[in-house]
DNA sequence: GCCGTTTTCGGCCCGACTGTTTTCAGTCG
């Protein structure tokens, strides 16, 4: 378990505690540590129990929980919870706006025990009648409910990638004679998956298979994962996986029929016999294929620079100097860093003159180094009503500014989108930060005009950027060609809070190759020399 | 449960924001 987990953890158990009616200080100690665990630069599933109990705000027992945590998954005390809850109690638990006193309300006063009630109470308007709930209150549950029951049973590909690939590890292993290969939804590197599905031609019993699996692989994800495996005799194996991996628009679009291509060695031979360039497996959705030069899309390697990163100046993990010796290490050509502005109090956003120490240091890391650069950046939030949150004075002394909305996410389209074009048109601003917010499967972005938004990066000579961060990728990649046919440019950004997090370029790599994005037109692809003219624009 | 001692138990409780109120309760980070 990583920290954010842990935290997670502690503030499920207080508020099950809260839930339940029990110790309100007892509850608060673990809404305190829960705090304290979020914020914590190292690894806490690292340290002995000696160690844990130095923390401010972690005692013996806390300490006790954090170690059965990191060794189990669980504790005694959050058992004991889980066993006097029902479970859709605990999935209600994760709504936004909606804590243990009021879940006890709803779930006491209208018997609401699964997210299905709730939607279905919300609808009959039965929530208004209790005691500070209105109507505004009813209309959010309502919006949340629907959100989580739409998006149950799936999951983000980085979360399933690896497993998938352990899965078909084994295979290959324990049936090595055999062909086997991963399909479908996570052959085509979709940014949602909600199943993962194997082909084999080992011709044994799915079910079998399936258990076998399941008990070799220790992994507890595996337990909930919706996982197919599909057989077929080895002469078939590529016309199968063929039809497998397409999704339907793609398939339809190629007068294509599995039993032609019976016998075939690869791939490669059924796009020779269609007369169409192979199309690499991420590809194979919809008809983009056929206005894409495939050879020019980004490719991870492309990639030269890391812009939008954070450091221990705000939000960050790691210092300012091990990220850039990290970006280094990792051969890219400069690190662009982004740490959060002063009115971002909830991530220890830069006050001026804590800017003023963050840039000194980059001038004397810059100084003892020759190739690589750092360069100074800022993600400014945009406040309320369009505005950055720096005098003009201080915004003219960065490299570059990331301008992105954190704050009062809830808007309707005109607000959304007027609050992002007044950002735009602010002559500092070089780059809009994930356009809409969205995080993948937990929270819709906000609504915003798409045409006007990207009108508006255009005639500004503002890069829209795709971050990169699996719970993002945003902005959604269907959206890249039509930034381009505009003439505008994508980048590529990890918004890295760590030195790991640098890693995620490859899957905002992956998001921008299925939305067409070519290299030339990518800026994080640039190289230092072509970078720093862009900088020098404006 | 944590802390800090008047060492063995009494007092804890940040601050902004929202939506519900009519002066505040609940949630969130």
């Amino acid at each position: 378990m990583n920290n954010r987990q842990l935290a997670k953890t502690l503030q499920l158990i207080g508020n099950l505690m809260d839930l339940h009616e029990e110790n309100p200080f007892k509850s608060r100690s673990y809404s305190s540590a829960y705090r304290v665990v979020r914020n914590w630069p190292e690894d806490l599933s690292n340290l002995d129990l000696k160690e844990l109990m130095e923390i401010q705000g972690v005692g013996k027992t806390i300490a006790n929980d954090i170690y059965k945590l990191a060794q189990n998954g669980t504790t005694e005390e959050l058992s004991r919870l889980k066993s006097i809850t029902p479970s859709g109690i605990i999935d209600l638990l994760s709504m936004k706006g909606l804590g243990p006193k009021k879940l006890l309300l709803l779930w006491k006063d209208l018997g609401i025990e699964t997210p299905g009630e709730l939607l279905y109470a919300c609808q009959e308007n039965r929530l208004i009648e209790l005691k500070g709930f209105g109507l505004k209150t009813q209309k959010n549950l309502l919006d949340q409910v629907q959100y989580f029951i739409s998006s149950q049973g799936k999951n983000l590909f980085a979360r399933v990638e690896e497993l998938s690939e352990r899965i078909i590890d084994w295979f290959h292993e324990r049936y090595s004679e055999e062909d086997h290969s991963l399909c479908g939804a996570v052959r085509r590197k979709d940014l949602i998956i909600d199943k993962v599905e194997i082909l084999t031609t080992s011709m044994l019993d799915p079910d079998k298979l399936l258990n076998e699996l399941k008990t070799e692989i220790d992994d507890s994800q595996i337990e909930t994962l919706d996982i197919r495996i599909y057989n077929c005799e080895p002469e078939n194996f590529y016309s199968k996986l063929f039809e497998l991996t397409g999704d339907q628009e793609f398939l339809n679009g190629l007068s294509y029929t599995e039993e032609e291509y019976h016998g075939v060695y690869s791939e490669d031979e059924i796009f020779e016999d269609l007369q169409i360039p192979f199309v690499p497996s991420d590809l194979r959705y919809g008809d983009l294929y056929r206005k894409t030069e495939i050879h020019d899309l980004v490719t991870t390697e492309d990639v030269k620079g890391v812009i939008h990163a954070h450091s221990t100046y705000s939000d960050g993990v790691n210092s300012l100097k091990e990220m850039a010796v990290a970006a280094k290490a990792l051969s890219y050509e400069y690190l662009l860093i982004t740490d959060h502005s002063k009115s971002a109090f909830y991530a220890n956003g830069l006050v001026e003159e804590r800017l003023e120490m963050q840039w000194r240091e980059i001038d004397t890391l810059n100084q003892m180094e020759s190739g690589f650069k750092i360069y100074k950046g800022i993600e400014s939030d945009i406040l309320s009503d369009g505005s950055l949150d720096y005098d003009l004075e201080i915004l003219k002394e960065f490299d570059v500014i990331i301008a992105s909305i954190h704050s009062n996410l809830k808007m309707n389209m005109d607000k959304a989108t007027n609050r992002l074009i007044k950002a735009i048109e602010n002559p500092y601003t070089r780059i809009l930060g994930h356009p809409t917010g969205r995080l993948l499967l937990a929270r819709p972005g906000y609504p915003i005009d798409y045409i006007k938004v990207i009108d508006a990066c255009i005639a500004n000579n503002v890069v829209i950027e795709l971050n990169a961060n699996p719970q993002r990728l945003d902005i959604e990649y269907k959206f890249i060609s039509m930034v381009l046919d505009k003439g505008g440019l994508i980048s590529i950004n990890p918004d890295a809070h760590s030195i790991k997090g640098i890693e995620d370029i490859k899957y905002g790599v992956m998001a921008a190759r299925k939305g067409g994005l070519y290299t030339s037109e990518c800026l994080s692809c640039f190289n230092k020399e072509k970078f720093e003219s862009w900088m020098a624009q404006k």
